[in-house]
DNA sequence: TGTTATTATATGTTTAAAACATATAAGGGG
DNA sequence: CCCCTTATATGTTTTAAACATATAATAACA
């Protein structure tokens, strides 16, 4: 999001202006109460619904702070083949943190809404 | 907006995540839209309207930004009691830029539209 | 007159998320 | 054996935001 990149476009461009502060938090969360449990590299894939870049380093990062905090535990799953798998799963706590996103996002809709309107009035 | 600090209430609270970065940009291209030319001290009131930090340090660094690169341009006003004014007016660069963070917080609402979606239909 | 408050701009420093880069390791396929 | 895919992890750089402080003009008031 920006006028200064001639390439840029949503989901594009890579300067770093318009995007939702970790934005990866509630968007685990919310993977994570779709489907339990699920491991860092499948979520890489499904972040990509919301738009979220799939960075190994952010996603990793942020199961760890998570889990950290009480949002989520993890336990290995060396059954299958390739490398062990960290399986994730929401915990009380992490239930509690998405649905204080949600009422964050709705404030943050209304916050934009009113930018909107306050734009469409003003534009000759 | 957390579940780490008891004092979090949208506004209030001081932790980070869920803000929309450089939002003090695109509040200063509107607001400018609205009412030029204007100085730094007045804008700095006006932001709140956003819900954007009084923070003067971040303020005026971004103002001289944006005239940095071509967004707004300035000129002192000393008439006038007190400390000699900046007054800024906007240029058509940041009308433009101004129309395109509109386009982005269009795409931005529908991400949230329908991550809230998402989240309705997950939770039991 | 000296002191303090208000208006106004500016810059220095610290913190932390995001971006970018690289490392490690298990197992499958040719 | 070498390379590819899957999977996790960590090191480094960049930058916006937060926090702190500096400077200066004038008004207000004792």
């Amino acid at each position: 999001m920006c006028d200064r990149n001639k390439d840029c476009q949503p989901g594009v461009c890579s300067c770093r202006g318009g995007k939702i502060e970790r934005f990866i938090e509630p968007c685990l969360l919310l993977l994570l109460k779709k489907n339990q449990p699920a491991h860092g590299y499948e979520l890489l894939d499904s972040l990509q619904v919301f738009g979220v870049s799939g960075d190994p380093g952010s996603l990793y990062r942020t199961l760890r702070r998570l889990e950290n905090e009480g949002m989520v535990t993890s336990d290995w799953d060396t059954s299958g083949t390739g490398p062990a798998k960290r399986m994730y799963r929401l915990l009380p706590a992490g239930e509690k943190l998405l649905e204080h996103w949600i009422n964050h996002f709705k404030a943050v809709k209304q916050t934009l809404d009113m930018y909107i309107k306050t734009y469409e009035q003003v534009k000759e």
